[in-house]
DNA sequence: GCCGAACCTTGATTCCGGTTAACTCCCGGA
DNA sequence: TCCGGGAGTTAACCGGAATCAAGGTTCGGC
């Protein structure tokens, strides 16, 4: 039961007061990495595996810092971003429940190029990295696994680099409601279709490599032209299929 | 004795007019990925190497082209690059001897998603998907380099976002000579200095999210400074310690 | 219900970098 | 030798997006 509750946005009451094995175990059986495994396997994994209960603001790790394992988001929404040193800052990506994060990090044994900060109140899950060197020794299926998701992983940030090299502020706007309507899976009648961001404006803005202003803009413009409608952070999308058609012109 | 040769930058006349699998062997052993491998486990390989020399020019493979092993540059350049709808393009990345491309496609299982062009003539080798996945399955050790390489791209990546978009045209270019000498080892007396750009300026500027004029541009500016003197597609840089203090301001 | 702090919007202005268009240089081939 | 084309440079101009600077909203806490 604390299963699909764990893997909602809001976090809810804490449902386990302290984590013991068995409902650790029951957590890591839902982690894309680890689904389908036993439970003799889970129970060697748990031991390595702590939980995290983070407030909203709240540093996860900093540039600089060691890494010893990687993280899961249970609930909440994490962000990932590096500052210049002028101090302004880039998110890279907005981690949501069921998605992990340091993998990479972990497997080069160098420290955290990247911060990691709470944007709501959260609970993940951090899995020591030498629980997974040992279960990648003893199972190949595993590693098979890791490297999917790290090739996941890097189609993704290719794909983000394309976004940010080929498409104007608007394009990448329209291309990111559009994504996240699809990943929403609300079905929507007749194209009327209304999401809800999942953070602030300005950090969103900062993903797509624009300035909060500039994002305000394009949404001004975006709304004139009859594509969407904004009412506060819902994003109201009359005819999905015209933005996607004219939505990319200027 | 072919070892070395074929990791340089310039192809030479043919070492070998056709591959036999001994010669694969002696160019396998020295592959990044397959470093220590005995000979056994460079034959099993071997299988599913073929060896391909291509003009430059000449597309390895175009976006939407299906994915059946990945490939190692042994002597030359290729550029990966992907093409927006108005024709226009971005190099992602220009690879060099000894650097291996398509793993993470491969591993997905996904068509690519970039083009490879062959930026000089080139030599390089095509290692089939099945020997991978079958020696993945035999050897942890390799799953683990694999995984290594996989976080080092991925590493490189995330730099790479951080440079473009938290980078002027100009830091992004002062950084990319100041990589450019470290890499090439020269030791350059009393900070003196000499690199040549391996290849062409368009396509660098690419490289770098700056279209041909900013770069040429740029480095005029810099010239101008005297930080830089650029005599065709040699870069003199009379005080490397200078450029990299000063060369960011503007 | 008031206050302050985040968050967001809006407008004016600036500027980095893209666009366009010559023009030069250099090299290779007929 | 001349020609043609690719690469590189230069300059004028333009525009997308950042910056600066006020306002406006919303919301939680006292």
């Amino acid at each position: 039961m604390p299963l699909t509750d764990c893997l909602r946005e809001r976090p809810g009451p804490p449902v386990m007061p302290h984590a013991d094995t068995e409902n650790l175990c029951r957590l890591l059986a839902h982690v894309p990495l680890l689904e389908g495994f036993d439970p003799g396997e889970l129970a060697r994994f748990a031991r390595g595996v702590r939980e995290q209960n983070v407030d909203k603001g709240a540093v996860l790790f900093h540039r600089g810092d060691p890494c010893h394992g990687f993280h899961l988001v249970l609930c909440g929404q994490i962000k990932l971003a590096f500052t210049s040193a002028e101090g302004q800052e880039k998110v890279i990506e907005i981690m949501r429940p069921g998605q992990s994060f340091g993998e990479a990090v972990m497997f080069m044994e160098k420290p955290y190029f990247v911060m990691a900060q709470a944007l709501t109140d959260s609970r993940l899950l951090h899995i020591a990295k030498s629980v997974v060197f040992e279960e990648m020794d003893r199972d190949p299926t595993f590693c098979r696994r890791i490297i999917a998701g790290l090739s996941q992983r890097l189609h993704h940030l290719i794909a983000d680099v394309e976004t940010y090299s080929l498409l104007s502020g608007r394009e990448r706007i329209v291309g990111y409601l559009l994504r996240e309507e699809e990943s929403s899976g609300e079905p929507g009648l007749c194209g009327r279709v209304s999401i809800r961001l999942p953070t602030s404006k300005g950090t969103i803005a900062s993903r797509l490599n624009l300035t909060q202003e500039h994002f305000s803009r394009i949404l001004h413009e975006l709304a004139e032209a009859g594509l969407i409608v904004v009412e506060g952070r819902t994003i109201h999308i009359p005819d999905i299929e015209r933005l996607r058609t004219t939505g990319a012109r200027y």
